[in-house]
RNA sequence: GGGCGCUUAGCUCAGUUGGUUAGAGCGCCAUGCUCACACCGUGGAGGUCACAGGUUCGAAUCCUGUAGCGCCCA
């Protein structure tokens, strides 16, 4: 490369550099990790982004943490592979598609078909994978691309089925009727994790159920109450409270606890509630009393409109302290009418069908949607007089994050995961260490939910996903049964375990929940004796179609997505294949995610990877923040406030994103990004906000022109320009890329005619020193800020570094030395030596820049490098990580200089208050003691050079100059010679504002002094420099005043 | 209801085991286009560290409570 440094453009033009920069990378091949014996491993594997939609900044974030990572381990010399893929996201991306064909074709996933739409979503999923990986290599991203993988892809399938067949073989899966969260529009469960809960404005029914004869004495109704009036058709018992009077005692006691700890403003709702309390014990307890005396006696009561007599039954779900005090019973709609009709052996009658019509348990409402049903069964029960009020009320209803609507609790038949043991194991896994997770508060909510030990439901009724490997029939007769597991049992993929069975009894099934004509798919026959499931393990067995032809079917459902997600560290290495991969790169060492996903994903991979490979998925959890949007929310594509990092990419370049994420990254807070769109015919800035971030297409407010945004469809939206979506907060990081590709132009400039070579101490001046010493610290500070995940304060401590120490102090004092032939070759020296040393440093957060630059500086001074003179590697990303020695500390230079710079920044200070043009030459003398003198007497031409000002004299006697600037520092007074120029106002003013500081901090240091006990109980080291510093203010407020007393008589 | 976190300059945020004159960037004021950088240089103004108690010789930092905000779980 032959270049002039001179013509280098003065702002790094990341547009044209990247993309050269990223393809280099990929010739020479610097993303690829092979196993290697010899070497040690450094793995990471990716958190599969969903191929439902494109990244936005929160994943921008989450790779850019991991890349840093990833190039820092590589630099330091281990085999480091960063495992790419995406996620096929089952619910989410089906979602995604259906809706689209509702909108575009007006059609359901019923009109196209099972193959149909599964091949619309691998479309969409070619789509969006290829977006998603465009958008981490443009940030990037190191990972080896050849190992990508996706959690559908065949290698992937392969883990997924054998983990489920050897789950179903050691019977840690069952199938079985539970209530699940029902999305009506998907028809599918969703889980509880897919819910999300929102208050909206409801009623609260008050129902009269008739008792069925009734007996002297006895009330002719129960009332009840109830938000879903529609699901009364499914009633199977109201229940009254076993012990009515205690449970409002206990309630009374409860109250009183509240009143007291409560504030004032509290008090008074709280009393109020107690004495309603009161008077429910004299008007209701008695009629609750007599109620449970019916519910022992077994009287029944008529539900209405269905006409079904159901029992009066105690159970403590009823409170007696609510509403009427009884409660009806659901089970087949309601979780906790679920328990009561468990623990009461109810019927469980299902009125709903899959699509969220009444089904024939609900007699003449059968067809009608939920909200039809529910205004016919109010007016029929109003018309059949059994109405009794109407509220109104807020209620908190359940959603489907996927479809928006509300969720119906629902029974169906699901597969579940029995969790006791594999999540003991998993806990057992951090409990002993062999997981560490940063910060280590998170391990305390993963510790939590696998402490539950709920089983995991993992049948999704989706046909985006791994589809169950199980066959099932039902059979008729015991006989039928025994004979058919005979013939099971003698087949060879059974008895060489590449099949596996299990009988589910109805009998079984019928005694665990009663249940009556659940509909479709859980429709239990009459006639069944039992079920009998098989699973095999390959795909393509001639099992198979034997099964097929004896009448079995395939289970229709998919896997839950997570599933496929937790064997992610050891599918994407090949499992259960026994690869080199997997031997070498595996457990992986660190795994890099957000905190909502510890339950879903992380405490899943490692309950899978103990038990499919017999050791943890990763040794380490890094939990990083997370990006929030100007109100606080975080960002997500269905909020429509998520960034796609390109947009940032396309104003500030890929280094500035990442630098910026990387230095808003610290440990306990999230990060607020308030974005901006930038209009593209005016490059003015409108805030995003709630009202305007789904908008398809804005008005620029300045010039009145239109654009499009991410969520343009039509034709004519995307005709418009569209406009980038920034955030000011990248400004930073732009400018410090700037400011190093500036630094090293400078460098490049001055370097010529390079010489490699030593420098020998003597030739050091105290500026080489100085900056060798900073950087000694830097580089470890760097390093340790690495290891404890700081990625904050890494880039923190580099920024400060290259831009207060190394540009503004070390680059301007180096500037003489460089044009003299006097010291030139020393100062080249140290300078390379220091830019080399910056930029591996600065490698891993902003590899593209570093790597322009330090491949300029390859093509002027190959061979470069103080102590270890080394030819430079052809890529940055094969130079090592700087070795952190103490070997150029230097504590005593470091503290000289620091005497120099406030000096310095003194002697500015006064020619700014006194108005001195820049140009204007000023003269200054210093008094010190002879040590101190000496120090800074060659400093002398470095006040010339950064203050303008010349040195005339120094020592422990000078002559004071008649008119002067006094500045008082530390064991040393500085009197700028003001003959002609001084403005007395302003010095006056400015001493005056000196003699307020120096008075406040000694008073306050003496009040500390003073303080009874300080001097008796604080630590001797304490109480000697708070002394010292006592003695200083002293001098130094000595100084200022003498200084002031003749200014002011000069007056 | 339980758990976790947050509240520091106008804005966005640092502040590692309690001892600093509480910092940075942006914004603001003043000033400078001196040959690396105006995406820059130089200087300045700006904070009772949410509030109330407590521990301590000493609290932005530790404890308790209050208020507001956010997340997770029920």
């Amino acid at each position: 490369m032959t270049f002039s440094p001179e013509e280098l453009p003065n702002r790094f033009d990341h547009a044209e550099a990247c993309p050269r920069i990223a393809s280099r990378w990929e010739e020479l091949g610097c993303f690829q990790a092979d196993p290697d014996p010899a070497r040690t491993p450094f793995t990471i594997v990716i958190p599969p982004p969903n191929v439902t939609g494109a990244l936005h900044l929160g994943h921008a974030l989450n790779n850019t943490l991991q890349d840093i990572m990833i190039r820092w381990k590589r630099m330091q010399g281990f085999n480091a592979l960063w495992m790419p893929g995406t996620d096929h996201a089952g619910i989410a991306t089906q979602a995604v598609v259906e809706r689209r064909l509702k909108e575009e074709e007006g059609k359901t996933r019923h009109d196209l078909g099972r193959t149909k739409l599964v091949e619309r979503i691998w479309q969409w999923k070619d789509q969006y994978e290829a977006r998603i990986l465009r958008q981490l290599k443009q940030m990037g991203c190191s990972c080896d691309w050849r190992r990508t993988r996706f959690t559908l892809d065949a290698v992937c399938a392969r883990a997924v089925r054998r983990t489920f067949f050897d789950l179903f073989r050691e019977s840690l899966i069952y199938r079985g009727l539970r209530l699940v969260n029902w999305d009506t529009f998907l028809q599918t469960t969703v889980s509880d994790d897919e819910v999300f809960h929102e208050t909206v404005k409801g009623n609260f029914w008050h129902f009269r159920y008739p008792v069925i004869a009734p007996q002297a004495g006895e009330p002719e109704y129960v009332t009840i109450a109830t938000t879903r009036p529609e699901t009364m058709l499914g009633d199977t018992a109201v229940a009254v409270h076993p012990d009515p009077a205690a449970a409002l005692d206990a309630w009374e006691h409860e109250l009183r606890n509240r009143l007291e700890r409560a504030a004032a403003k509290e008090k008074p709702d709280l009393e109020r509630e107690l004495q309603q309390l009161e008077e429910r014990r004299r008007n209701v307890l008695p009629g609750l009393i007599r109620l449970r005396d019916m519910a022992i006696a077994g009287r029944k009561l008529r539900l209405p409109l269905v006409d079904r007599e159901i029992p009066l039954v105690a159970d403590e779900w009823a409170k007696p302290e609510m509403g009427s005090g009884c409660v009806k019973i659901t089970p087949a709609h309601d979780p906790n009418d679920y328990d009561v009709g468990r623990r009461r052996s109810l019927p469980m009658i299902n009125i709903l069908n899959s699509d969220g019509t009444l089904n024939t348990n609900a007699g003449p409402y059968q067809g009608l949607k939920i909200r039809a049903a529910r205004e016919r069964v109010v007016a029929d029960m109003e018309a059949a007089g059994l109405l009794e009020q109407t509220e109104d009320r807020e209620i908190d209803l359940a959603h489907s994050d996927r479809s928006k609507t509300p969720i119906e609790p629902y029974i169906a038949d699901q597969w579940f995961v029995r969790m006791d043991r594999l999540a003991q194991s998993a806990m057992d896994g951090v409990r002993d260490g062999r997981v560490t997770i940063t910060p280590p508060r998170y391990a305390r909510s993963y510790l939590d939910w696998l402490g539950e030990k709920r089983d995991w439901p993992v049948s999704r009724q989706l046909w985006w996903g791994h589809q169950i490997p199980v066959w099932s029939r039902a059979f008729d007769t015991q006989e039928e049964t025994r004979r058919y597991v005979e013939k099971l049992s003698a087949d060879p993929r059974v008895t060489e375990q590449r099949a596996a069975y299990y009988v589910e009894e109805e009998a079984r099934r019928a005694a665990e929940s009663r249940f009556m004509n659940v509909d479709g798919r859980s429709a239990g026959r009459a006639e069944t004796f039992a079920t009998i499931h098989v699973c095999i393990a390959d795909d393509d067995s001639p099992l198979e179609s034997i099964l097929e032809t004896d009448g079995f079917t395939r289970e229709q459902d998919v896997l839950d997505t997570w599933f496929s997600s937790a064997l992610w560290p050891h599918s994407t290495l090949g499992w259960p294949e026994k690869t080199a991969e997997l031997a070498c790169f595996y457990p992986t060492s660190v795994l890099i995610t957000s905190r909502d996903i510890i339950t879903l994903w992380v405490a899943r991979m490692v309950i899978t990877g103990l038990h499919n490979v017999g050791d943890v998925p990763f040794r380490n959890v890094y939990i990083h923040p997370k990006i929030l949007d100007r109100d606080g929310e975080t960002m997500s594509k269905s909020k429509g406030n998520g960034v796609d990092p390109l947009d940032v990419i396309g104003k500030f370049g890929p280094d500035a994103l990442r630098y910026g994420l990387a230095y808003l990254c610290t440990e306990t807070q999230d990060v607020r990004m308030p974005v901006q769109f930038e209009c593209p015919h005016c490059q003015s800035l409108l805030d995003q906000t709630r009202a305007n971030r789904e908008l398809p297409r804005i008005k620029c407010g300045k010039c009145n022109r239109e654009f499009s945004t991410q969520w343009a469809r039509s034709a004519e939206d995307n005709a418009l320009p569209r406009g980038l979506v920034v955030s000011e907060r990248f400004e930073v990081s732009r400018n410090f890329c700037n400011k190093l590709w500036n630094a090293a132009r400078f460098a490049l400039i001055n370097l010529r005619e390079f010489e490699p070579g030593d420098v020998e101490p003597a030739e050091l001046t105290v500026e080489d020193r100085w900056i060798l010493s900073r950087l000694a610290t830097v580089n470890r500070q760097t390093t340790e800020a690495l290891e404890s995940y700081r990625f904050g304060e890494a880039a923190r401590v580099l920024y400060d570094f290259t831009w207060d120490e190394f540009c503004s102090f070390y680059l301007e004092m180096a500037k003489g030395r460089l044009q003299a032939a006097d010291g030139r070759t020393s100062a080249q020296r140290v300078l390379a030596h220091v830019l080399d040393q910056l930029l591996r440093l600065l490698h891993p957060m902003i590899p593209f820049v570093t790597e322009e630059i330090w491949q300029l500086l390859n093509a002027q001074l190959p061979v470069r490098g103080l102590g270890n003179r080394e030819r430079a590697a052809e890529s940055i990303m094969r130079a090592t990580w700087p070795a952190s020695t103490s070997d150029w500390v230097d504590t005593e230079m470091e503290q000289r200089f620091a005497r120099f710079q406030t000096m310095l920044g003194a002697l500015r200070d006064i020619r700014s208050r006194q108005n001195i043009a820049p140009r204007k030459p000023i003269e200054f003398a210093v008094r010190t003691d002879a040590e101190t003198a000496e120090l800074l007497r060659p400093m002398a031409i470095y006040f010339q050079s950064m203050a303008n000002a010349s040195l005339a004299q120094i020592g422990p006697t000078i002559d004071i100059p008649k008119t002067h600037a006094m500045l008082s520092l530390e064991g040393a007074e500085v009197f700028v010679d003001l003959s002609g120029l001084i403005d007395l106002d302003a010095e006056i003013a400015r001493l005056e504002k000196e003699e307020r500081k120096f008075s406040e901090l000694l008073q306050a240091i003496e009040r500390k002094l003073a303080a009874p006990g300080f001097a008796e109980r604080a630590p001797a080291p304490v109480v000697a420099a708070e002394r010292e510093k006592q003695n200083k203010y002293g001098e130094q407020l000595q100084a200022t005043r003498a200084s002031l007393r003749e200014l002011r008589k000069s007056k």
